[in-house]
Order: C-alpha cells, then structure tokens, then sequence
DNA sequence: TAGATTGTTAATCGATTAACAATC
DNA sequence: TAGATTGTTAATCGATTAACAATC
C-alpha cells in the first residue's frame, strides 16, 4: 500500500501549477513578444530582464511578467530571461512548433504578399498549396476546380482566403470537411463560423484609416 | 450694454457640448463601424437602430451608442440612425473628407496589395507618387533618389513606408522636411518618432500568429 | 399620444500597475 | 552573502455593460 506521502508526491507532479488564463490583451501581445525576442536573438543577446525589456518595447515590466507568467516560470531571480529558451517557449505557445500547413485559396497581391512575410519565409508556418479560379502552372497555382479532390492529400491545417465574399463562402465548406482548423479571411466578407474551425478576420485597410483618424485628431488638438 | 441672457446665449452657442473624449478602444473600433455602414449604404439600408447595428455587429447597443457619442448627437430618439449621414459622418471622423494624399515609398508587393485596398480603390485617400530603389516608369515608379527633389511638389500628408528598416530610417527625414504628418510603416523596424507627425506600425504577420495561436489553444481545450 | 430609441449616468467588470515576498 | 529580479497578490485604473430619463 502506498504511503500519503508518495501519493501527494505523485499528485503534486501530475497537477500543473494554477495559472491565470491569458486574456485576449495578452493572446494579442504575444506575435509583439515573438517580433522582439527574434529581435533579440538575431542581435545575439543572451538574456534580458523584464525592466530592460520593458524599456526596449515601450510597455510595462509588470506587465511583461504578468503576460509571460501566464504560460510558465520562464525566468529566474536576480537574473532575468534566457532569450534563447524565452524566444522557444513562446514560438510553442504560438503553436509555431506544431508544423502548422496553409493552403492558400486566392493567388492575388493579398497572398504574395503573406507568402513574402516573416512567418511564411521563415517557414513557421509553410504553404502547401495555392489554389485559384486562374490556375498557373508555372507559379504554382493549381485550378480552384481541383480543390475538393486534392485538398485532403495537403493535410492542411490553416488556410488564407483571398477571394471575394460570394466565392470564399463557397469555398468553406470544402475546407471544414478537410479539416482545416483556422481560416485567415481576407475576403473582407463574413464567414460562417463552425464548429472546430476559428476564423480570423483581418482588413488591411485599418491601420491606414486608423493613421488618418489620428493625424487629424492631432491637427485639432494643437490648433 | 448687453443683457445677461444674450451673453449667456452666446456663451453656449460657442462653447461645444462637453463630450468624453474617445478612447484608444472606441478609436480602433472606428474603421469597423466605418465598414458596416459602408455595407449598409450599398445595401440601401435606410436606417439603422444601436440594437440591430448590434447584432450584425457582434457588439452591444450600449457600446455602439457610447462610442458614436463621443463625436456627437448622430442619432435621433425612437428612430435611429440614419445610415447615409452616419456613414458620412464617420468618413468625416476618420478624416476621409481631408482629401489625405499618400506618397508610397517602396513599390513592393505590400504597397501593391494596399493600393488595390479599399481605401485607395475608393480614393478614400489618394495615392500621388510611388518612389523606389528600382525605378519602372512604365508602373509609374519614380527613382527614390529624385524623393527630396520633388516631394514638396506632391503635397502628401501621408506615407506609406514599405522599405526595409535601414532604407526606410534613412527617407525619414526627407518625409519630415516635406511636412509628411503620418507615416504608415511596414518596414518591419522602429522608425524614429518626430513631433507632428505619427508614425503607424503595421505588422501584416500578426493576425496569422495569433490565428495559430488560438487553433492550438482550442485543440487544447477540447481534448 | 404611445412606442421606440437615443444619449448619458451609474454599476460592473476586466486589465494594468504597483508593491513585495520568494529566491536565484 | 548581498543584489537583482522574478512571480504573484493587492490596488488602481479604464473600459464595458446596464439602466433610465429625455425626447423624437
């Protein structure tokens, strides 16, 4: 029989520390904390504490802990953060280690300009096909026509939709029965939402109106 | 000698109603409004009521209310909205009837994809020059040499910045002596902030990251 | 007029900051 | 050991929601 003693012991490992969830504020952070500790390490600076961080990135210390202790004790008193292991641990939280596959649906600028970006050119994320109305060959592009047949093959998980509203939608249903978990609208229409399937809606024209909005706030402010 | 009552009368004609100054939240929710009473006017949506803006939005009445009151009296009691002039009205916020003009610095893929965005299509702001290393006369590319020459001439109020960091510090100050007051930047890097003049980083991988992020985070959830 | 819906104030909720004991 | 810096709890601040009088 065992002893209390060895199966406290046990349950203590078994049982993760109670952590607050991340709020949606921090979840939003987090590609902010991966820019910089890429940053960072690209730099060669080994470790960072979260004063000197702070002050690099504009944002609280306080903060900066309470955003990392979220996921995990992934500092050390009276000494700070390994930028290396940090840089790692928040690259898994991002899910960048899960070997995430896209499927592009639409070959317009939209998606040569994702597929020139960061996470797709450091190969976080890879591109496992570019499907559109216009197929071509030479770039890659297969007809829209074949998705259905050949989407499974892909073991996609992701997909980034750059067609139209009417077309994306029609689209969808190829991509849930393929499994696709996450889709990254561009179409600038509403996608209905699925069971196992997160949306992410993104309109490239926001920083720009936002930009406008506050050069004339500006303007009235110091007039 | 005027009467008490008619200095009071002018007093308030003056003095604009106290409103609460928009927050950095009801700010960011702006472009959003801005695109669903966009779609409500090509709709021939007449008017609109807080509660079934609400509910196509996904937000609460209150919030609709509280954040367009900041700006003014734009609804009328037991009718609603009327959807034509909010939709101007909110264009006016953003400072769309600036008559914004933008000078595109780097004539990549990003500046391509933002010219084909709304905003510009519309001619809600106006592109009046693109300059880049590589100059293409035929797109209409100008040599980014020729930039401190003939930028005054543009009267741009607005950048778009989509060259890399180091090239992109360097036009900086070209673009302050021009009397740039916004700079929408891509490069990716921290440009050096100036007084008027508000610098906007964008970071197109974001929205992506953090798509990552929740498919994984969901996965975790269910299993 | 009666019904509907706003603008606004007060109550709730959540996120940020400050402080500090724990500890490397 | 002494100094530094974390993780965490408590205090503050701001943003969202609910409620309602004003009024079209």
């Amino acid at each position: 029989m065992k002893r209390i003693d060895q199966v406290k012991g046990t349950f203590d490992q078994d049982r993760e520390k109670a952590r607050s969830i991340p709020s949606d504020a921090t979840v939003k952070r987090l590609p902010r904390y991966y820019r910089y500790l890429s940053r960072l390490l690209a730099e060669g600076t080994l470790r960072i504490s979260s004063s000197a961080l702070s002050a690099k990135m504009g944002v609280t210390a306080s903060q900066i802990r309470q955003d990392l202790a979220c996921f995990g004790d992934f500092g050390q008193q009276g000494y700070g953060y390994n930028v290396r292991y940090l840089h790692s641990k928040i690259s898994r939280i991002l899910g960048l280690s899960d070997g995430h596959r896209a499927v592009f649906i639409g070959a317009g600028s939209i998606a040569r300009t994702l597929l020139e970006s960061p996470v797709f050119c450091r190969g976080d994320i890879r591109c496992v096909g570019i499907f559109d109305r216009q197929a071509d060959p030479e770039r890659g592009v297969l007809p829209l026509d074949t998705l259905p047949e050949s989407l499974a093959a892909l073991r996609a998980t992701l997909a980034v939709m750059t067609l139209p509203p009417r077309d994306a939608e029609a689209v969808m249903p190829h991509l849930a029965a393929a499994g696709i978990r996450g889709v990254l609208n561009y179409s600038g229409g509403q996608l209905t939402e699925r069971e196992h399937m997160i949306v992410q809606n993104v309109y490239p024209d926001d920083p720009c109106l936002m930009l406008a909005y506050r050069v004339g706030a500006m303007g009235e402010k110091e007039e």
